[in-house]
RNA sequence: GCUGUUAUAGCUCAGUGGUAGAGCACUUCCUUGGUAAGGAAGAGGUCCCGGGUUCAAGUCCCGGUAACAGCUCCA
């Protein structure tokens, strides 16, 4: 008898050999239907494989992402199997489960594999999985291995088993179709119920630009119809969200040609929606005790030479400007840090005047792949809500922790509840990729780990993900359909201080180095606002949106009262427009409730006379009518109220 | 940057070698209205740019540019 050890400490015996598979049928019939893998002393197994010792034990289902792990990477040997019997001598590269789904990279040699053959494909794994096939796995050799993948003509994967261990090669055959696999899988691919195959995309074989460029098909499957079903529709619903569609039917930013790609130009009420959120962001860094500057788009070449930066990405930057003068060379800037580390250095530092924390909505250029160029997501020159914080190294968490407490205000304001972090560490095995000194990397690794912990952030740490010069703590927010994106960054820098030889006067009146932080919470005001636009469907909270009211006159004959009305709205500074279309007011209604403004004002014959104006709120119809200034009023308390509680 | 796809009116898109199209938007006129699309007329084109094939090119071929998807990258 084995001991079996359950996450909530229950331990239970079962004999020697016991499958995972068996102590869920031990436990109950539903769950052993439910169950797709098990962990086994923290490593994901499947459910078939034999306990021998005491172990420890988890079961996954489909809501733990180990589950759907295998659950999808199960899936995509039933792609292959299904390519192989339609395509014979289809030649098969990588399938793993991804995010959401899996893929398979195949090379189906003479034909061409065309989107319109989806269908044909799902149809055939759809038959294939009611066949009952098992997953079965089997440890071979790597002469074996060798032998079987070189008489199948699967040249990819005999290049996959040269780079394997001898010894530590599995494969896995369901039906027809055997791979060279570590799994874990699923029993059967019985509970594959559900499939759609998304999309079908090149992709290189290994990921390396020279390799053969692979036929890539993307694919999400799912234990219940209705659950695909309800994956495909927030894939609509995100495609109504891309921001690049309401930024065009909203008229927030544009992008020309003329002027260059990658470089988004804010349109008025972009403008206006920018200007909102940079406010609020210098509220809030003011009461954290941010100091605002302004520095120039160009520095000296000597600047980004000093910075160490010229040498690292001189090459893929925009080249150095040249000027009438011999020699003279200023380079677009791509980040701000050099600037505020000479504003630092423009007078001499007492350690009283630490933390000193310098901020700037700074713009600035960075020479992206052609390629990466996407929306205003990835652009080339783009505005960072910037600040850097030079302090003594004794403050460096606490600053952290502050710097914490500012995103996470931010993020609640802008009703991102949910959020996750990552710490990114050097790899400590390639030495040649950071610059500064083990020991100051050890020391700002752990402020950070300390600092996450603190705050009772559950972080996950990434190894060799840490920028050249430091690591870093980035934060992931969940918008409201369910997607992760990027957004705040907070970075220590033991580097900078010391290329710019900053100083400061310590107790003991001797010269001492300031640790810099680099910090920018929505990363760029560009990346930020697309997320937002996504996350909200361009449905801005009131104090955000650019035009919070529009005024709809009943006809012609009301158009001069309503420009009272906005005039005074003006002065109010409540954001307004009038519609005066001849248009009937249904008409009106509809075209700004597409247009996303909060409210609207139906002004008439009746709120002419009586100096009215009948409210109606966004998706929600007619709110009876008032005052036009107690509207403003309103208005104002509305939105002060959503500002208070920040 | 690499591979593939796309580029036609302000927007969304149809047009498969033989006279440039639709819906929406826009302008004018009629209508002057009460809470999600009133009617009519009109204007609007370097069919992305450059070259080639052809009697004839929006359409076929080559090159460039840009957007999109994926890969690689991201101070």
């Amino acid at each position: 008898m084995i001991k079996i050890t359950f996450p909530d400490n229950t331990v239970r015996e079962y004999n020697e050999g016991v499958t995972g598979l068996q102590i869920a049928e031990s436990i109950s019939p539903q769950l052993a239907r439910d169950v797709l893998a098990c962990g086994v002393n923290g490593e994901v197994q499947d459910l078939s494989i034999p306990i021998k010792s005491d172990s420890s034990f988890v079961l996954y289902k489909w809501d733990d992402p180990e589950g759907k792990h295998a659950f999808w990477h199960t899936s995509s040997h039933l792609l292959a199997e299904a390519l192989q019997e339609l395509y014979p001598g289809i030649q098969f590269g990588i399938g793993p489960a991804i995010e959401n789904g899996f893929y398979y990279d195949v090379d189906p040699g003479e034909i061409e594999l065309k989107e319109t053959d989806l269908p044909v494909i799902e149809k055939k794994m759809a038959e294939l999985a009611t066949k009952k096939e098992e997953l079965v796995r089997k440890n071979i050799t790597k002469g074996d291995a060798l032998k079987f993948f070189e008489e199948t003509g699967q040249h990819y994967k005999t290049e996959l088993i040269n780079d394997l261990e001898d010894g530590h090669i599995t494969t896995y055959t369901n039906g027809s179709f055997t791979d060279l696999c570590r799994g874990p899988h699923i029993i059967s691919t019985v509970p594959i119920k559900a499939i759609k195959l998304l999309s079908i995309a090149g992709a290189y074989w290994r990921g390396h630009e020279d390799r053969k460029m692979m036929t890539r098909i993307y694919g999400i499957t799912f234990p219940k119809k209705k659950m695909l079903d309800e994956y495909l529709v927030m894939l609509e619903e995100a495609k109504k969200r891309d921001h690049r569609k309401i930024g065009k039917e909203m008229k927030l930013f544009m992008f020309s040609d003329r002027v260059g790609k990658g470089l988004p130009m804010w349109l008025p009420k972009g403008t206006t929606l920018r200007l909102q959120l940079e406010e609020f962001l210098k509220r809030i860094q003011k009461r954290f005790g941010y100091l605002q500057v302004m520095t120039p788009h160009i520095g000296s070449k000597s600047l980004y030479v000093t910075s160490g930066h010229y040498a690292k990405y001189g090459k893929d930057s925009f080249q150095p400007i040249h000027t009438p003068e011999e020699g003279e060379e200023y380079m677009l800037k791509p980040m701000n840090c050099p600037h505020h580390c000479e504003v630092y250095a423009y007078e001499p530092h007492s350690y009283k005047d630490l933390p000193l924390r310098i901020a700037e909505f700074g713009t600035v250029y960075r020479y992206e792949q052609s390629g990466e160029l996407h929306g205003l997501t990835r652009v080339r020159g783009f505005t960072q809500d910037d600040a850097h914080i030079f302090c003594r190294p004794d403050q460096v968490k606490d600053e952290f922790l502050r710097v914490m407490d500012i995103i996470n205000i931010i993020f609640k304001a802008l009703g991102f509840d949910k959020f996750e972090a990552q710490i990114s560490l050097r790899d400590k095995t390639n030495h040649d990729k950071y610059i500064g000194s083990d020991e100051n990397w050890e020391k700002a690794e752990n402020a950070i780990i300390e600092a996450c912990k603190e705050k009772g952030l559950n972080a996950k740490i990434e190894y060799g993900e840490a920028a050249f010069y430091g690591p870093k703590l980035d934060f992931m927010v969940r918008d409201a359909i369910g997607r992760k994106w990027q957004l705040g960054t907070i970075q220590v820098d033991y580097n900078l201080p010391e290329r710019f030889n900053l100083e400061y006067t310590g107790e003991d009146n001797k010269k001492h180095r300031p640790v810099m932080i680099h910090r920018a919470p929505f990363g760029s005001m560009e990346r930020f606002v697309a997320v937002l636009i996504e996350h909200t469907g361009g449905k801005f909270p009131l104090w955000l949106t650019p035009v919070q009211v529009a005024i709809l006159p009943i006809s012609e004959k009301f158009n001069g009262y309503a420009h009272k009305v906005l005039e005074y709205f003006n002065v109010q500074g409540v954001r307004a427009e009038i519609d005066e279309r001849n248009e009937k007011i249904g008409r009106k209604i509809r075209d700004n409730e597409l247009q996303r403004i909060p409210y609207m004002l139906v002004v008439g014959e009746k709120e002419a006379e009586n100096g009215e104006v009948a409210v109606r709120k966004q998706g929600e119809g007619d709110k009876g009518t008032m005052k036009y200034e107690d509207f403003a009023k309103k208005i104002d308390e509305e939105v002060q109220s959503m500002i208070n509680k920040w």
